[in-house]
DNA sequence: TATGAATGAGAGTTCATTCAT
DNA sequence: AATGAATGAACTCTCATTCAT
């Protein structure tokens, strides 16, 4: 009896993470309400607050675990041995691949709430994890550029990069291509975008005598 | 007296739409209420009623003009004499320049998102505006390759230096500093960002041998 | 195990009454939650409804022994040997932190308003037990006016002097403060005020002949 | 035209200030929704709003005319050559005069929203209005105590005062006497209440060494 | 006996829009 | 041509209460 108020009460929320995820993407945070969610869900709209404080909080339960799950997956390419290029090419392609495989909730992970990605002040636990992603491509960054190039430097590149990375997903969000078709079409544009970056950043340092 | 009244109108109709245009790029679309964009144009909220049929077709009134002004400003780089570096250079910050400084009305003219699915026409009318712009990179880019670069090759070039741009935008779209602060700050990093691409991309096609 | 089952029955009745009593004490009938009462009972609010039908009648239940409780101590001060002054003392210093101490309680139980109209009884009880009050008030306060004084001046004393407990007691009824803060900051200024009256009323009934 | 609107406008208003004192008496600050009082004053519920920020501004609008209209009279009682004796009985008699014809908004006026009469931080302008009402009770005690006396004395003894005022009215708040009848049978146990309390407030002081 | 799940009515408030002048 | 007055639908969120187990 208590597994079948359990599972209920998990299938309903359930139900109302799904019927929000779809509803954010297709329509946008601002723009969805309450009760269209839980219209969506099969529930009363306020059996959506039984499961999560508010709409705010609703979002970061639906944002949450794709963007764990990208950390680990940074994380564990970070941690190989793979030659750093290697590391740095990794980690930008297997962003793309996760934001172009969550698509339709891109928006609402990325933009709600984001103000910097290079922000400090980690006001939601999802800006934390934003700059958490950022600091690990900027670790990536940091092994492909010339001994001794200053933080400021570092900085700079490390957000270059990030700039293509957000405009590919950019690019090809609303595209009617699956991911596959995309990478396959593309893919090789994408590895030549980050190697033309990385090139273009040594030959700058170099020339500048790499400073700050 | 028929004409001054109809140059009244139409000055009201003026100051309405330049209010708008103002607080939609400064606010966001969902942001601004009709109330304010009269007090603004220093009428009353009704009387926008007697030139728009409504808040959306006030929108579609304002978005065009300035898509047709960078559209406008584009081709007078291309039309000039500076150096081809020069040219691209100028196309990327203008473009840059252009979307955030028209940030809010950005979101709402360039995201076709899925709540414009039913409307009629403005997904393809951006859709031609966004090529032809690539057009224009692309003619700038082709200046800026060894001569001899197969046309793939080009494309790809200037799908990336697209990436980059959009993906600028993108990333500073929802930042709160103003256009000003945000080139004082980052204006260099863009440049970088540009020219870093030009370097790597130069460097590419000589070790390739320039293939298509 | 029937006998266990009561037991148990009564003893979550009397958790909730406490709880119930405690809370309303504290915040007021209104801002208290069935939630709240349920935690503080330690069982599920659904529960509350198995003993009580529903919120108001939960709050009929509360309100009668604390009154009786009152109406008991009130009669032990007079019941004792101690000085009329003392007596009087007592009963006003008592009343007033009854008051305060059943503070949210007081303003339902004693405030007899336009909505408790289509009641059964309440507004009867209350006077009921009002003058059952007023009567010992007048009881303590004979002892401490002159030998002689009239029915009809003491009983405007024991008007005057109701007056003032109940003034206290509705100055403080919404105050943050905790009853000990109050009779912290407070306690000598209510003294200060029925000594006050005490020697005003025996003034003037010596200057005044003593007369009805 | 512009009259027509005006009187239109005027009108409304007046029927939601209307609506509100009469649901506020009857029931209470917050037990009344403002659906209630646009459906008595026979608008909508968001013409509300065009006349008034919010309910707490609605409900200030209503305390504050007869509020100030007391204060004005007390300035006048204050103002005059009389006997502080005679000032202060006027004081008095006029602050409960004017709460007993007040009767229905008494509460709303005196108790939503205060937490102390000798509160300083003016957070509403409401609470202003009372300080100085308390503010002028304190000046006409001054007068009536001996010279020399403490300020921390004279603020008890104000305090005390007003306890014995607030009692009164609150006593007969729900008197279905008219405020004559009450003066008749009442007036000379009211003006015995504050005389005694002036007679004893002496005594202690003189007593105690008139210390503070 | 007791509970977790779920709900409907309703709170204050905002805003695009329409009506009457 | 223009406006002040007014509205209704919708927003997020709360809470006493009921349902199913």
């Amino acid at each position: 009896m208590q597994k079948q108020h359990q599972s209920r009460a998990e299938r309903t929320k359930r139900n109302i993470i799904a019927a929000a995820a779809e509803l954010f993407a297709e329509r946008g945070f601002e723009a969805v309400t309450m009760r269209e969610i839980a219209a969506r869900a099969g529930c009363s709209h306020t059996a959506i607050y039984l499961y999560f404080t508010d709409k705010e909080t609703l979002l970061q339960h639906i944002s949450m675990p794709p963007l764990q799950e990208l950390r680990e997956e940074l994380a564990g390419i970070l941690a190989n041995d793979a030659a750093p290029e290697a590391q740095l090419n990794g980690i930008c392609m297997t962003w793309i691949r996760f934001c172009l495989s969550h698509r339709n909730l891109y928006d609402v992970i990325f933009n709600v709430g984001a103000e910097r990605v290079d922000e400090k002040d980690p006001k939601l636990e999802m800006n934390r994890l934003r700059n958490e992603l950022f600091g690990m491509l900027m670790q990536a960054m940091r092994g492909c550029l010339p001994p001794g190039t200053g933080e400021e430097r570092l900085l700079a590149c490390t957000r270059i990069m990030f700039y293509m990375a957000y405009g590919i997903v950019g690019t090809y969000r609303h595209s009617p291509e699956s991911l596959d078709e995309l990478m396959a079409r593309l893919g090789p544009t994408f590895r030549d975008a980050f190697r033309a970056l990385l090139i273009g950043f040594n030959a700058i340092i170099e020339e500048g005598g790499n400073g700050g």
